[in-house]
DNA sequence: TGTACATCAGTGAACGCGCGTTCACTGATGTAC
DNA sequence: TGTACATCAGTGAACGCGCGTTCACTGATGTAC
């Protein structure tokens, strides 16, 4: 894992990226903010990326990657969704990894809202996790002896739910906020365990 | 009532921006496309709105007058919030209300990411949904015998739960969406009336 | 270790594209007599 | 009803601003001998 001088510049700049979206979001950063941010010349970013956007291209690609191996760890381990615990373990990791990767969320939610290619990417992050819920609100509801049918609504939901809670409580702007982790746990648990 | 040709040409200019609102949202629309849409020349809106943004507040207005008379009427025929049936009625509420108002729901929604303006007036209307859904929960909440406390932060669920998933089924380009108006309820119920 | 040359990272002023906005003009509608 | 003039809605080509992107140049680093 060595790195040329050249490819160390390119993390430089991912990295001022990254703390600028943090800061004031996407729509409303130049890429003179980024290359400022850096402490670069403005032109100085076109080295390493074609576009304002690959910058974030390449961020999202590396939460992507990065949540692959997540799932790929987790998925080995036989976790089950049985009980208000499980659904609390599942929330907080969606919190955690929000809160890590806010600048790539924020960034990625805007950018969706003007560029298709983002709102792809969007989707497919969106898409992932509704199936992963779906599996395990399916398990929860065998469990208890519930419908499964509507599973699918409700992983929709209840990924909605999380991703609207968190880049809301998150925004830039907003101040550090207190993990809600259990009341949204509570509120999703009564939620994908109500019904016939 | 009586409305003068200015007027009239205003009201076009409008209801073309909605129309194209509703089709392609907020972000991508260029003037020109309104002006088309209403069948006039590039510069003739300008006799009526300062910009482009006003005629988006100009219809954001209108939406929030029309929810404030709303509100207006329904809180004379004095409400309560006891079963999952009062429940489902404000969900219904919401989702047609949004469904009627899409445009104007989806085009402050795009507008709010980079104009601070809109970020505001979107901010405004949560806070209203926010404060009538805290009152209900806490009503129904006190009716079952639970704890009272959680109230604000379910009803900041609720509300980003609803705005979410109406959001996203009636997306510019998605199909016409089924309600699911029943599976939400069923959801939602679930949420507020869990814990402690 | 020192000199000459090549390569390449980085600079920042200038460019140019997209799009919101303007404005000189036209044609229609209204008013006076 | 008809003519002359004023007003005002509407036109669309041109303007100009903001900002992403380019490119001729500079200074630093690397290589050969």
């Amino acid at each position: 894992m060595t790195m040329s001088k050249s490819d160390r510049t390119a993390e430089e700049f991912k990295a001022a990226a990254r703390r600028v979206f943090a800061r004031q979001g996407y729509s409303v950063t130049r890429i003179t903010d980024i290359t400022a941010e850096a402490g670069r010349a403005t032109g100085g970013i076109y080295r390493y990326f074609p576009s304002k956007a690959a910058v974030l291209k390449a961020l999202a690609d590396e939460f992507l990657q990065a949540r692959r191996e997540r799932v790929a760890d987790a998925s080995g381990h036989g976790h089950t969704m049985v009980s208000e615990q499980d659904v609390r373990d599942h929330v907080q990791a969606y919190w955690r990894s929000y809160r890590e990767y806010r600048p790539e969320m924020i960034a990625i939610f805007e950018a969706a809202v003007s560029d298709p290619e983002f709102a792809e990417i969007q989707r497919r992050i969106r898409a992932k996790d509704v199936a992963i819920w779906r599996t395990h609100i399916k398990e929860l509801r065998t469990h208890l002896g519930k419908p499964v049918a509507e599973s699918a609504a409700l992983a929709q939901m209840v990924v909605g739910l999380l991703e609207n809670y968190c880049y809301t409580t998150m925004q830039p702007g907003a101040g550090r906020s207190r993990s809600s982790v259990s009341t949204l746990t509570a509120f999703v648990y009564g939620g994908i365990t109500a019904g016939s």
